[in-house]
DNA sequence: CATCATCGTTCCGTAAACGGAACAGTCGGG
DNA sequence: CCCGACTGTTCCGTTTACGGAACGATGATG
């Protein structure tokens, strides 16, 4: 945990926000050199001292102390996935992710194990995907879902970025 | 943030592992004194200090800074819905939650402003909720819909507690 | 019972994070 | 130009979190 990211995330939201170092000290309550040194990374803060700063700038602790995307992050050509949360079940696993992908471009997926299924809930644009053999459309609000044992494929409907919600369901062998 | 709370978060989670305080003082190479006053909450641990416990119990700094559901919580007579993301779009709102359901209650919810859609995934148990006069039933790995502009419920079917996904749409009156 | 190990807490000198003040640099107005 | 208001950094005395040692309590062993 390097404390000099720490306080690039500070300066950024503070910096976002249009208010000072000096301002931002005052409304939280530290002094300004413990704000500086804060966003220096050459001070080792306080949790009370990153408590202060964060209120202020609204945002909770994590917000400086995890990366921006909270969870591992997967690029594809065409699709950035980041992983919510991990779900282990007796049967299966799930993972959900929040998905989006790139209009003009097609990824292609190679097949997941026997069984795997994949579950998608478009929060924004026109998806298409599934299997690579014969795809499937949703539009904001819809739902796909398909069996992910074969090579599949997600790419947008027109020229907007599509925003949804991916579960991934892996059973358990 | 009560340091309190972040001190009995590190105290369960050591002794989750079963170690002592001296031995996970020692290989997290802070004092003893150290970890005494920050499970006690008597301390303002540095961020230097947090980080070297919270990475020798394995967990990321957050698990001991946010609370163990990580949102906002919702509960219910039978439903804890956590919050997991919020995804504003031009058309519509976007409200993602965890959901848990626990068995042998049924919970009823009043009617949602009109088109508002509910999307449910389960990951483990036998799910049975949808409009309170026609409910939808799912087994793990299942996915429900309804909309939900009317009265709704939820309840498990058999002892099994559920978990599953949820996702609100509200459109953009 | 005596002994030894280990438990978690408390004491204490040291190192460092703290807030306030002093500092140089920059912009805008008279 | 000069001045005031502001920016962010640096200096400094005070506060406090730090690690190590000493402490009493507890449990296992001979």
């Amino acid at each position: 945990m390097d404390p000099a990211v720490v306080g690039r995330r500070v300066r950024a939201l503070r910096e976002e926000r249009g208010i000072s170092l000096s301002t931002l000290a005052r409304l939280a309550g530290v002094g300004k050199a413990t704000l500086s040194g804060l966003e220096h990374g050459t001070r080792n803060p306080t949790l009370e001292t990153l408590w202060a700063v964060t209120a202020q700038l609204g945002v909770p602790l994590t917000a400086v102390l995890t990366e921006p995307a909270a969870g591992p992050t997967v690029h594809g050509t065409a699709v950035t996935a980041t992983l919510l949360e991990v779900f282990t079940d007796t049967d299966a696993t799930y993972e959900l992710y929040r998905m989006r992908v790139a209009p003009g471009v097609t990824q292609l997926s190679p097949a997941h194990a026997p069984g795997v299924t994949e579950h998608v809930t478009v929060f924004a644009g026109v998806l298409c995907a599934g299997p690579a053999d014969a795809p499937l459309t949703a539009p904001a609000g819809g739902h796909l879902r398909w069996v992910s044992d074969v090579p599949h494929s997600y790419a947008t409907v027109g020229d907007e970025e599509v925003a949804a919600s991916l579960l991934l369901r892996y059973p358990r062998r």
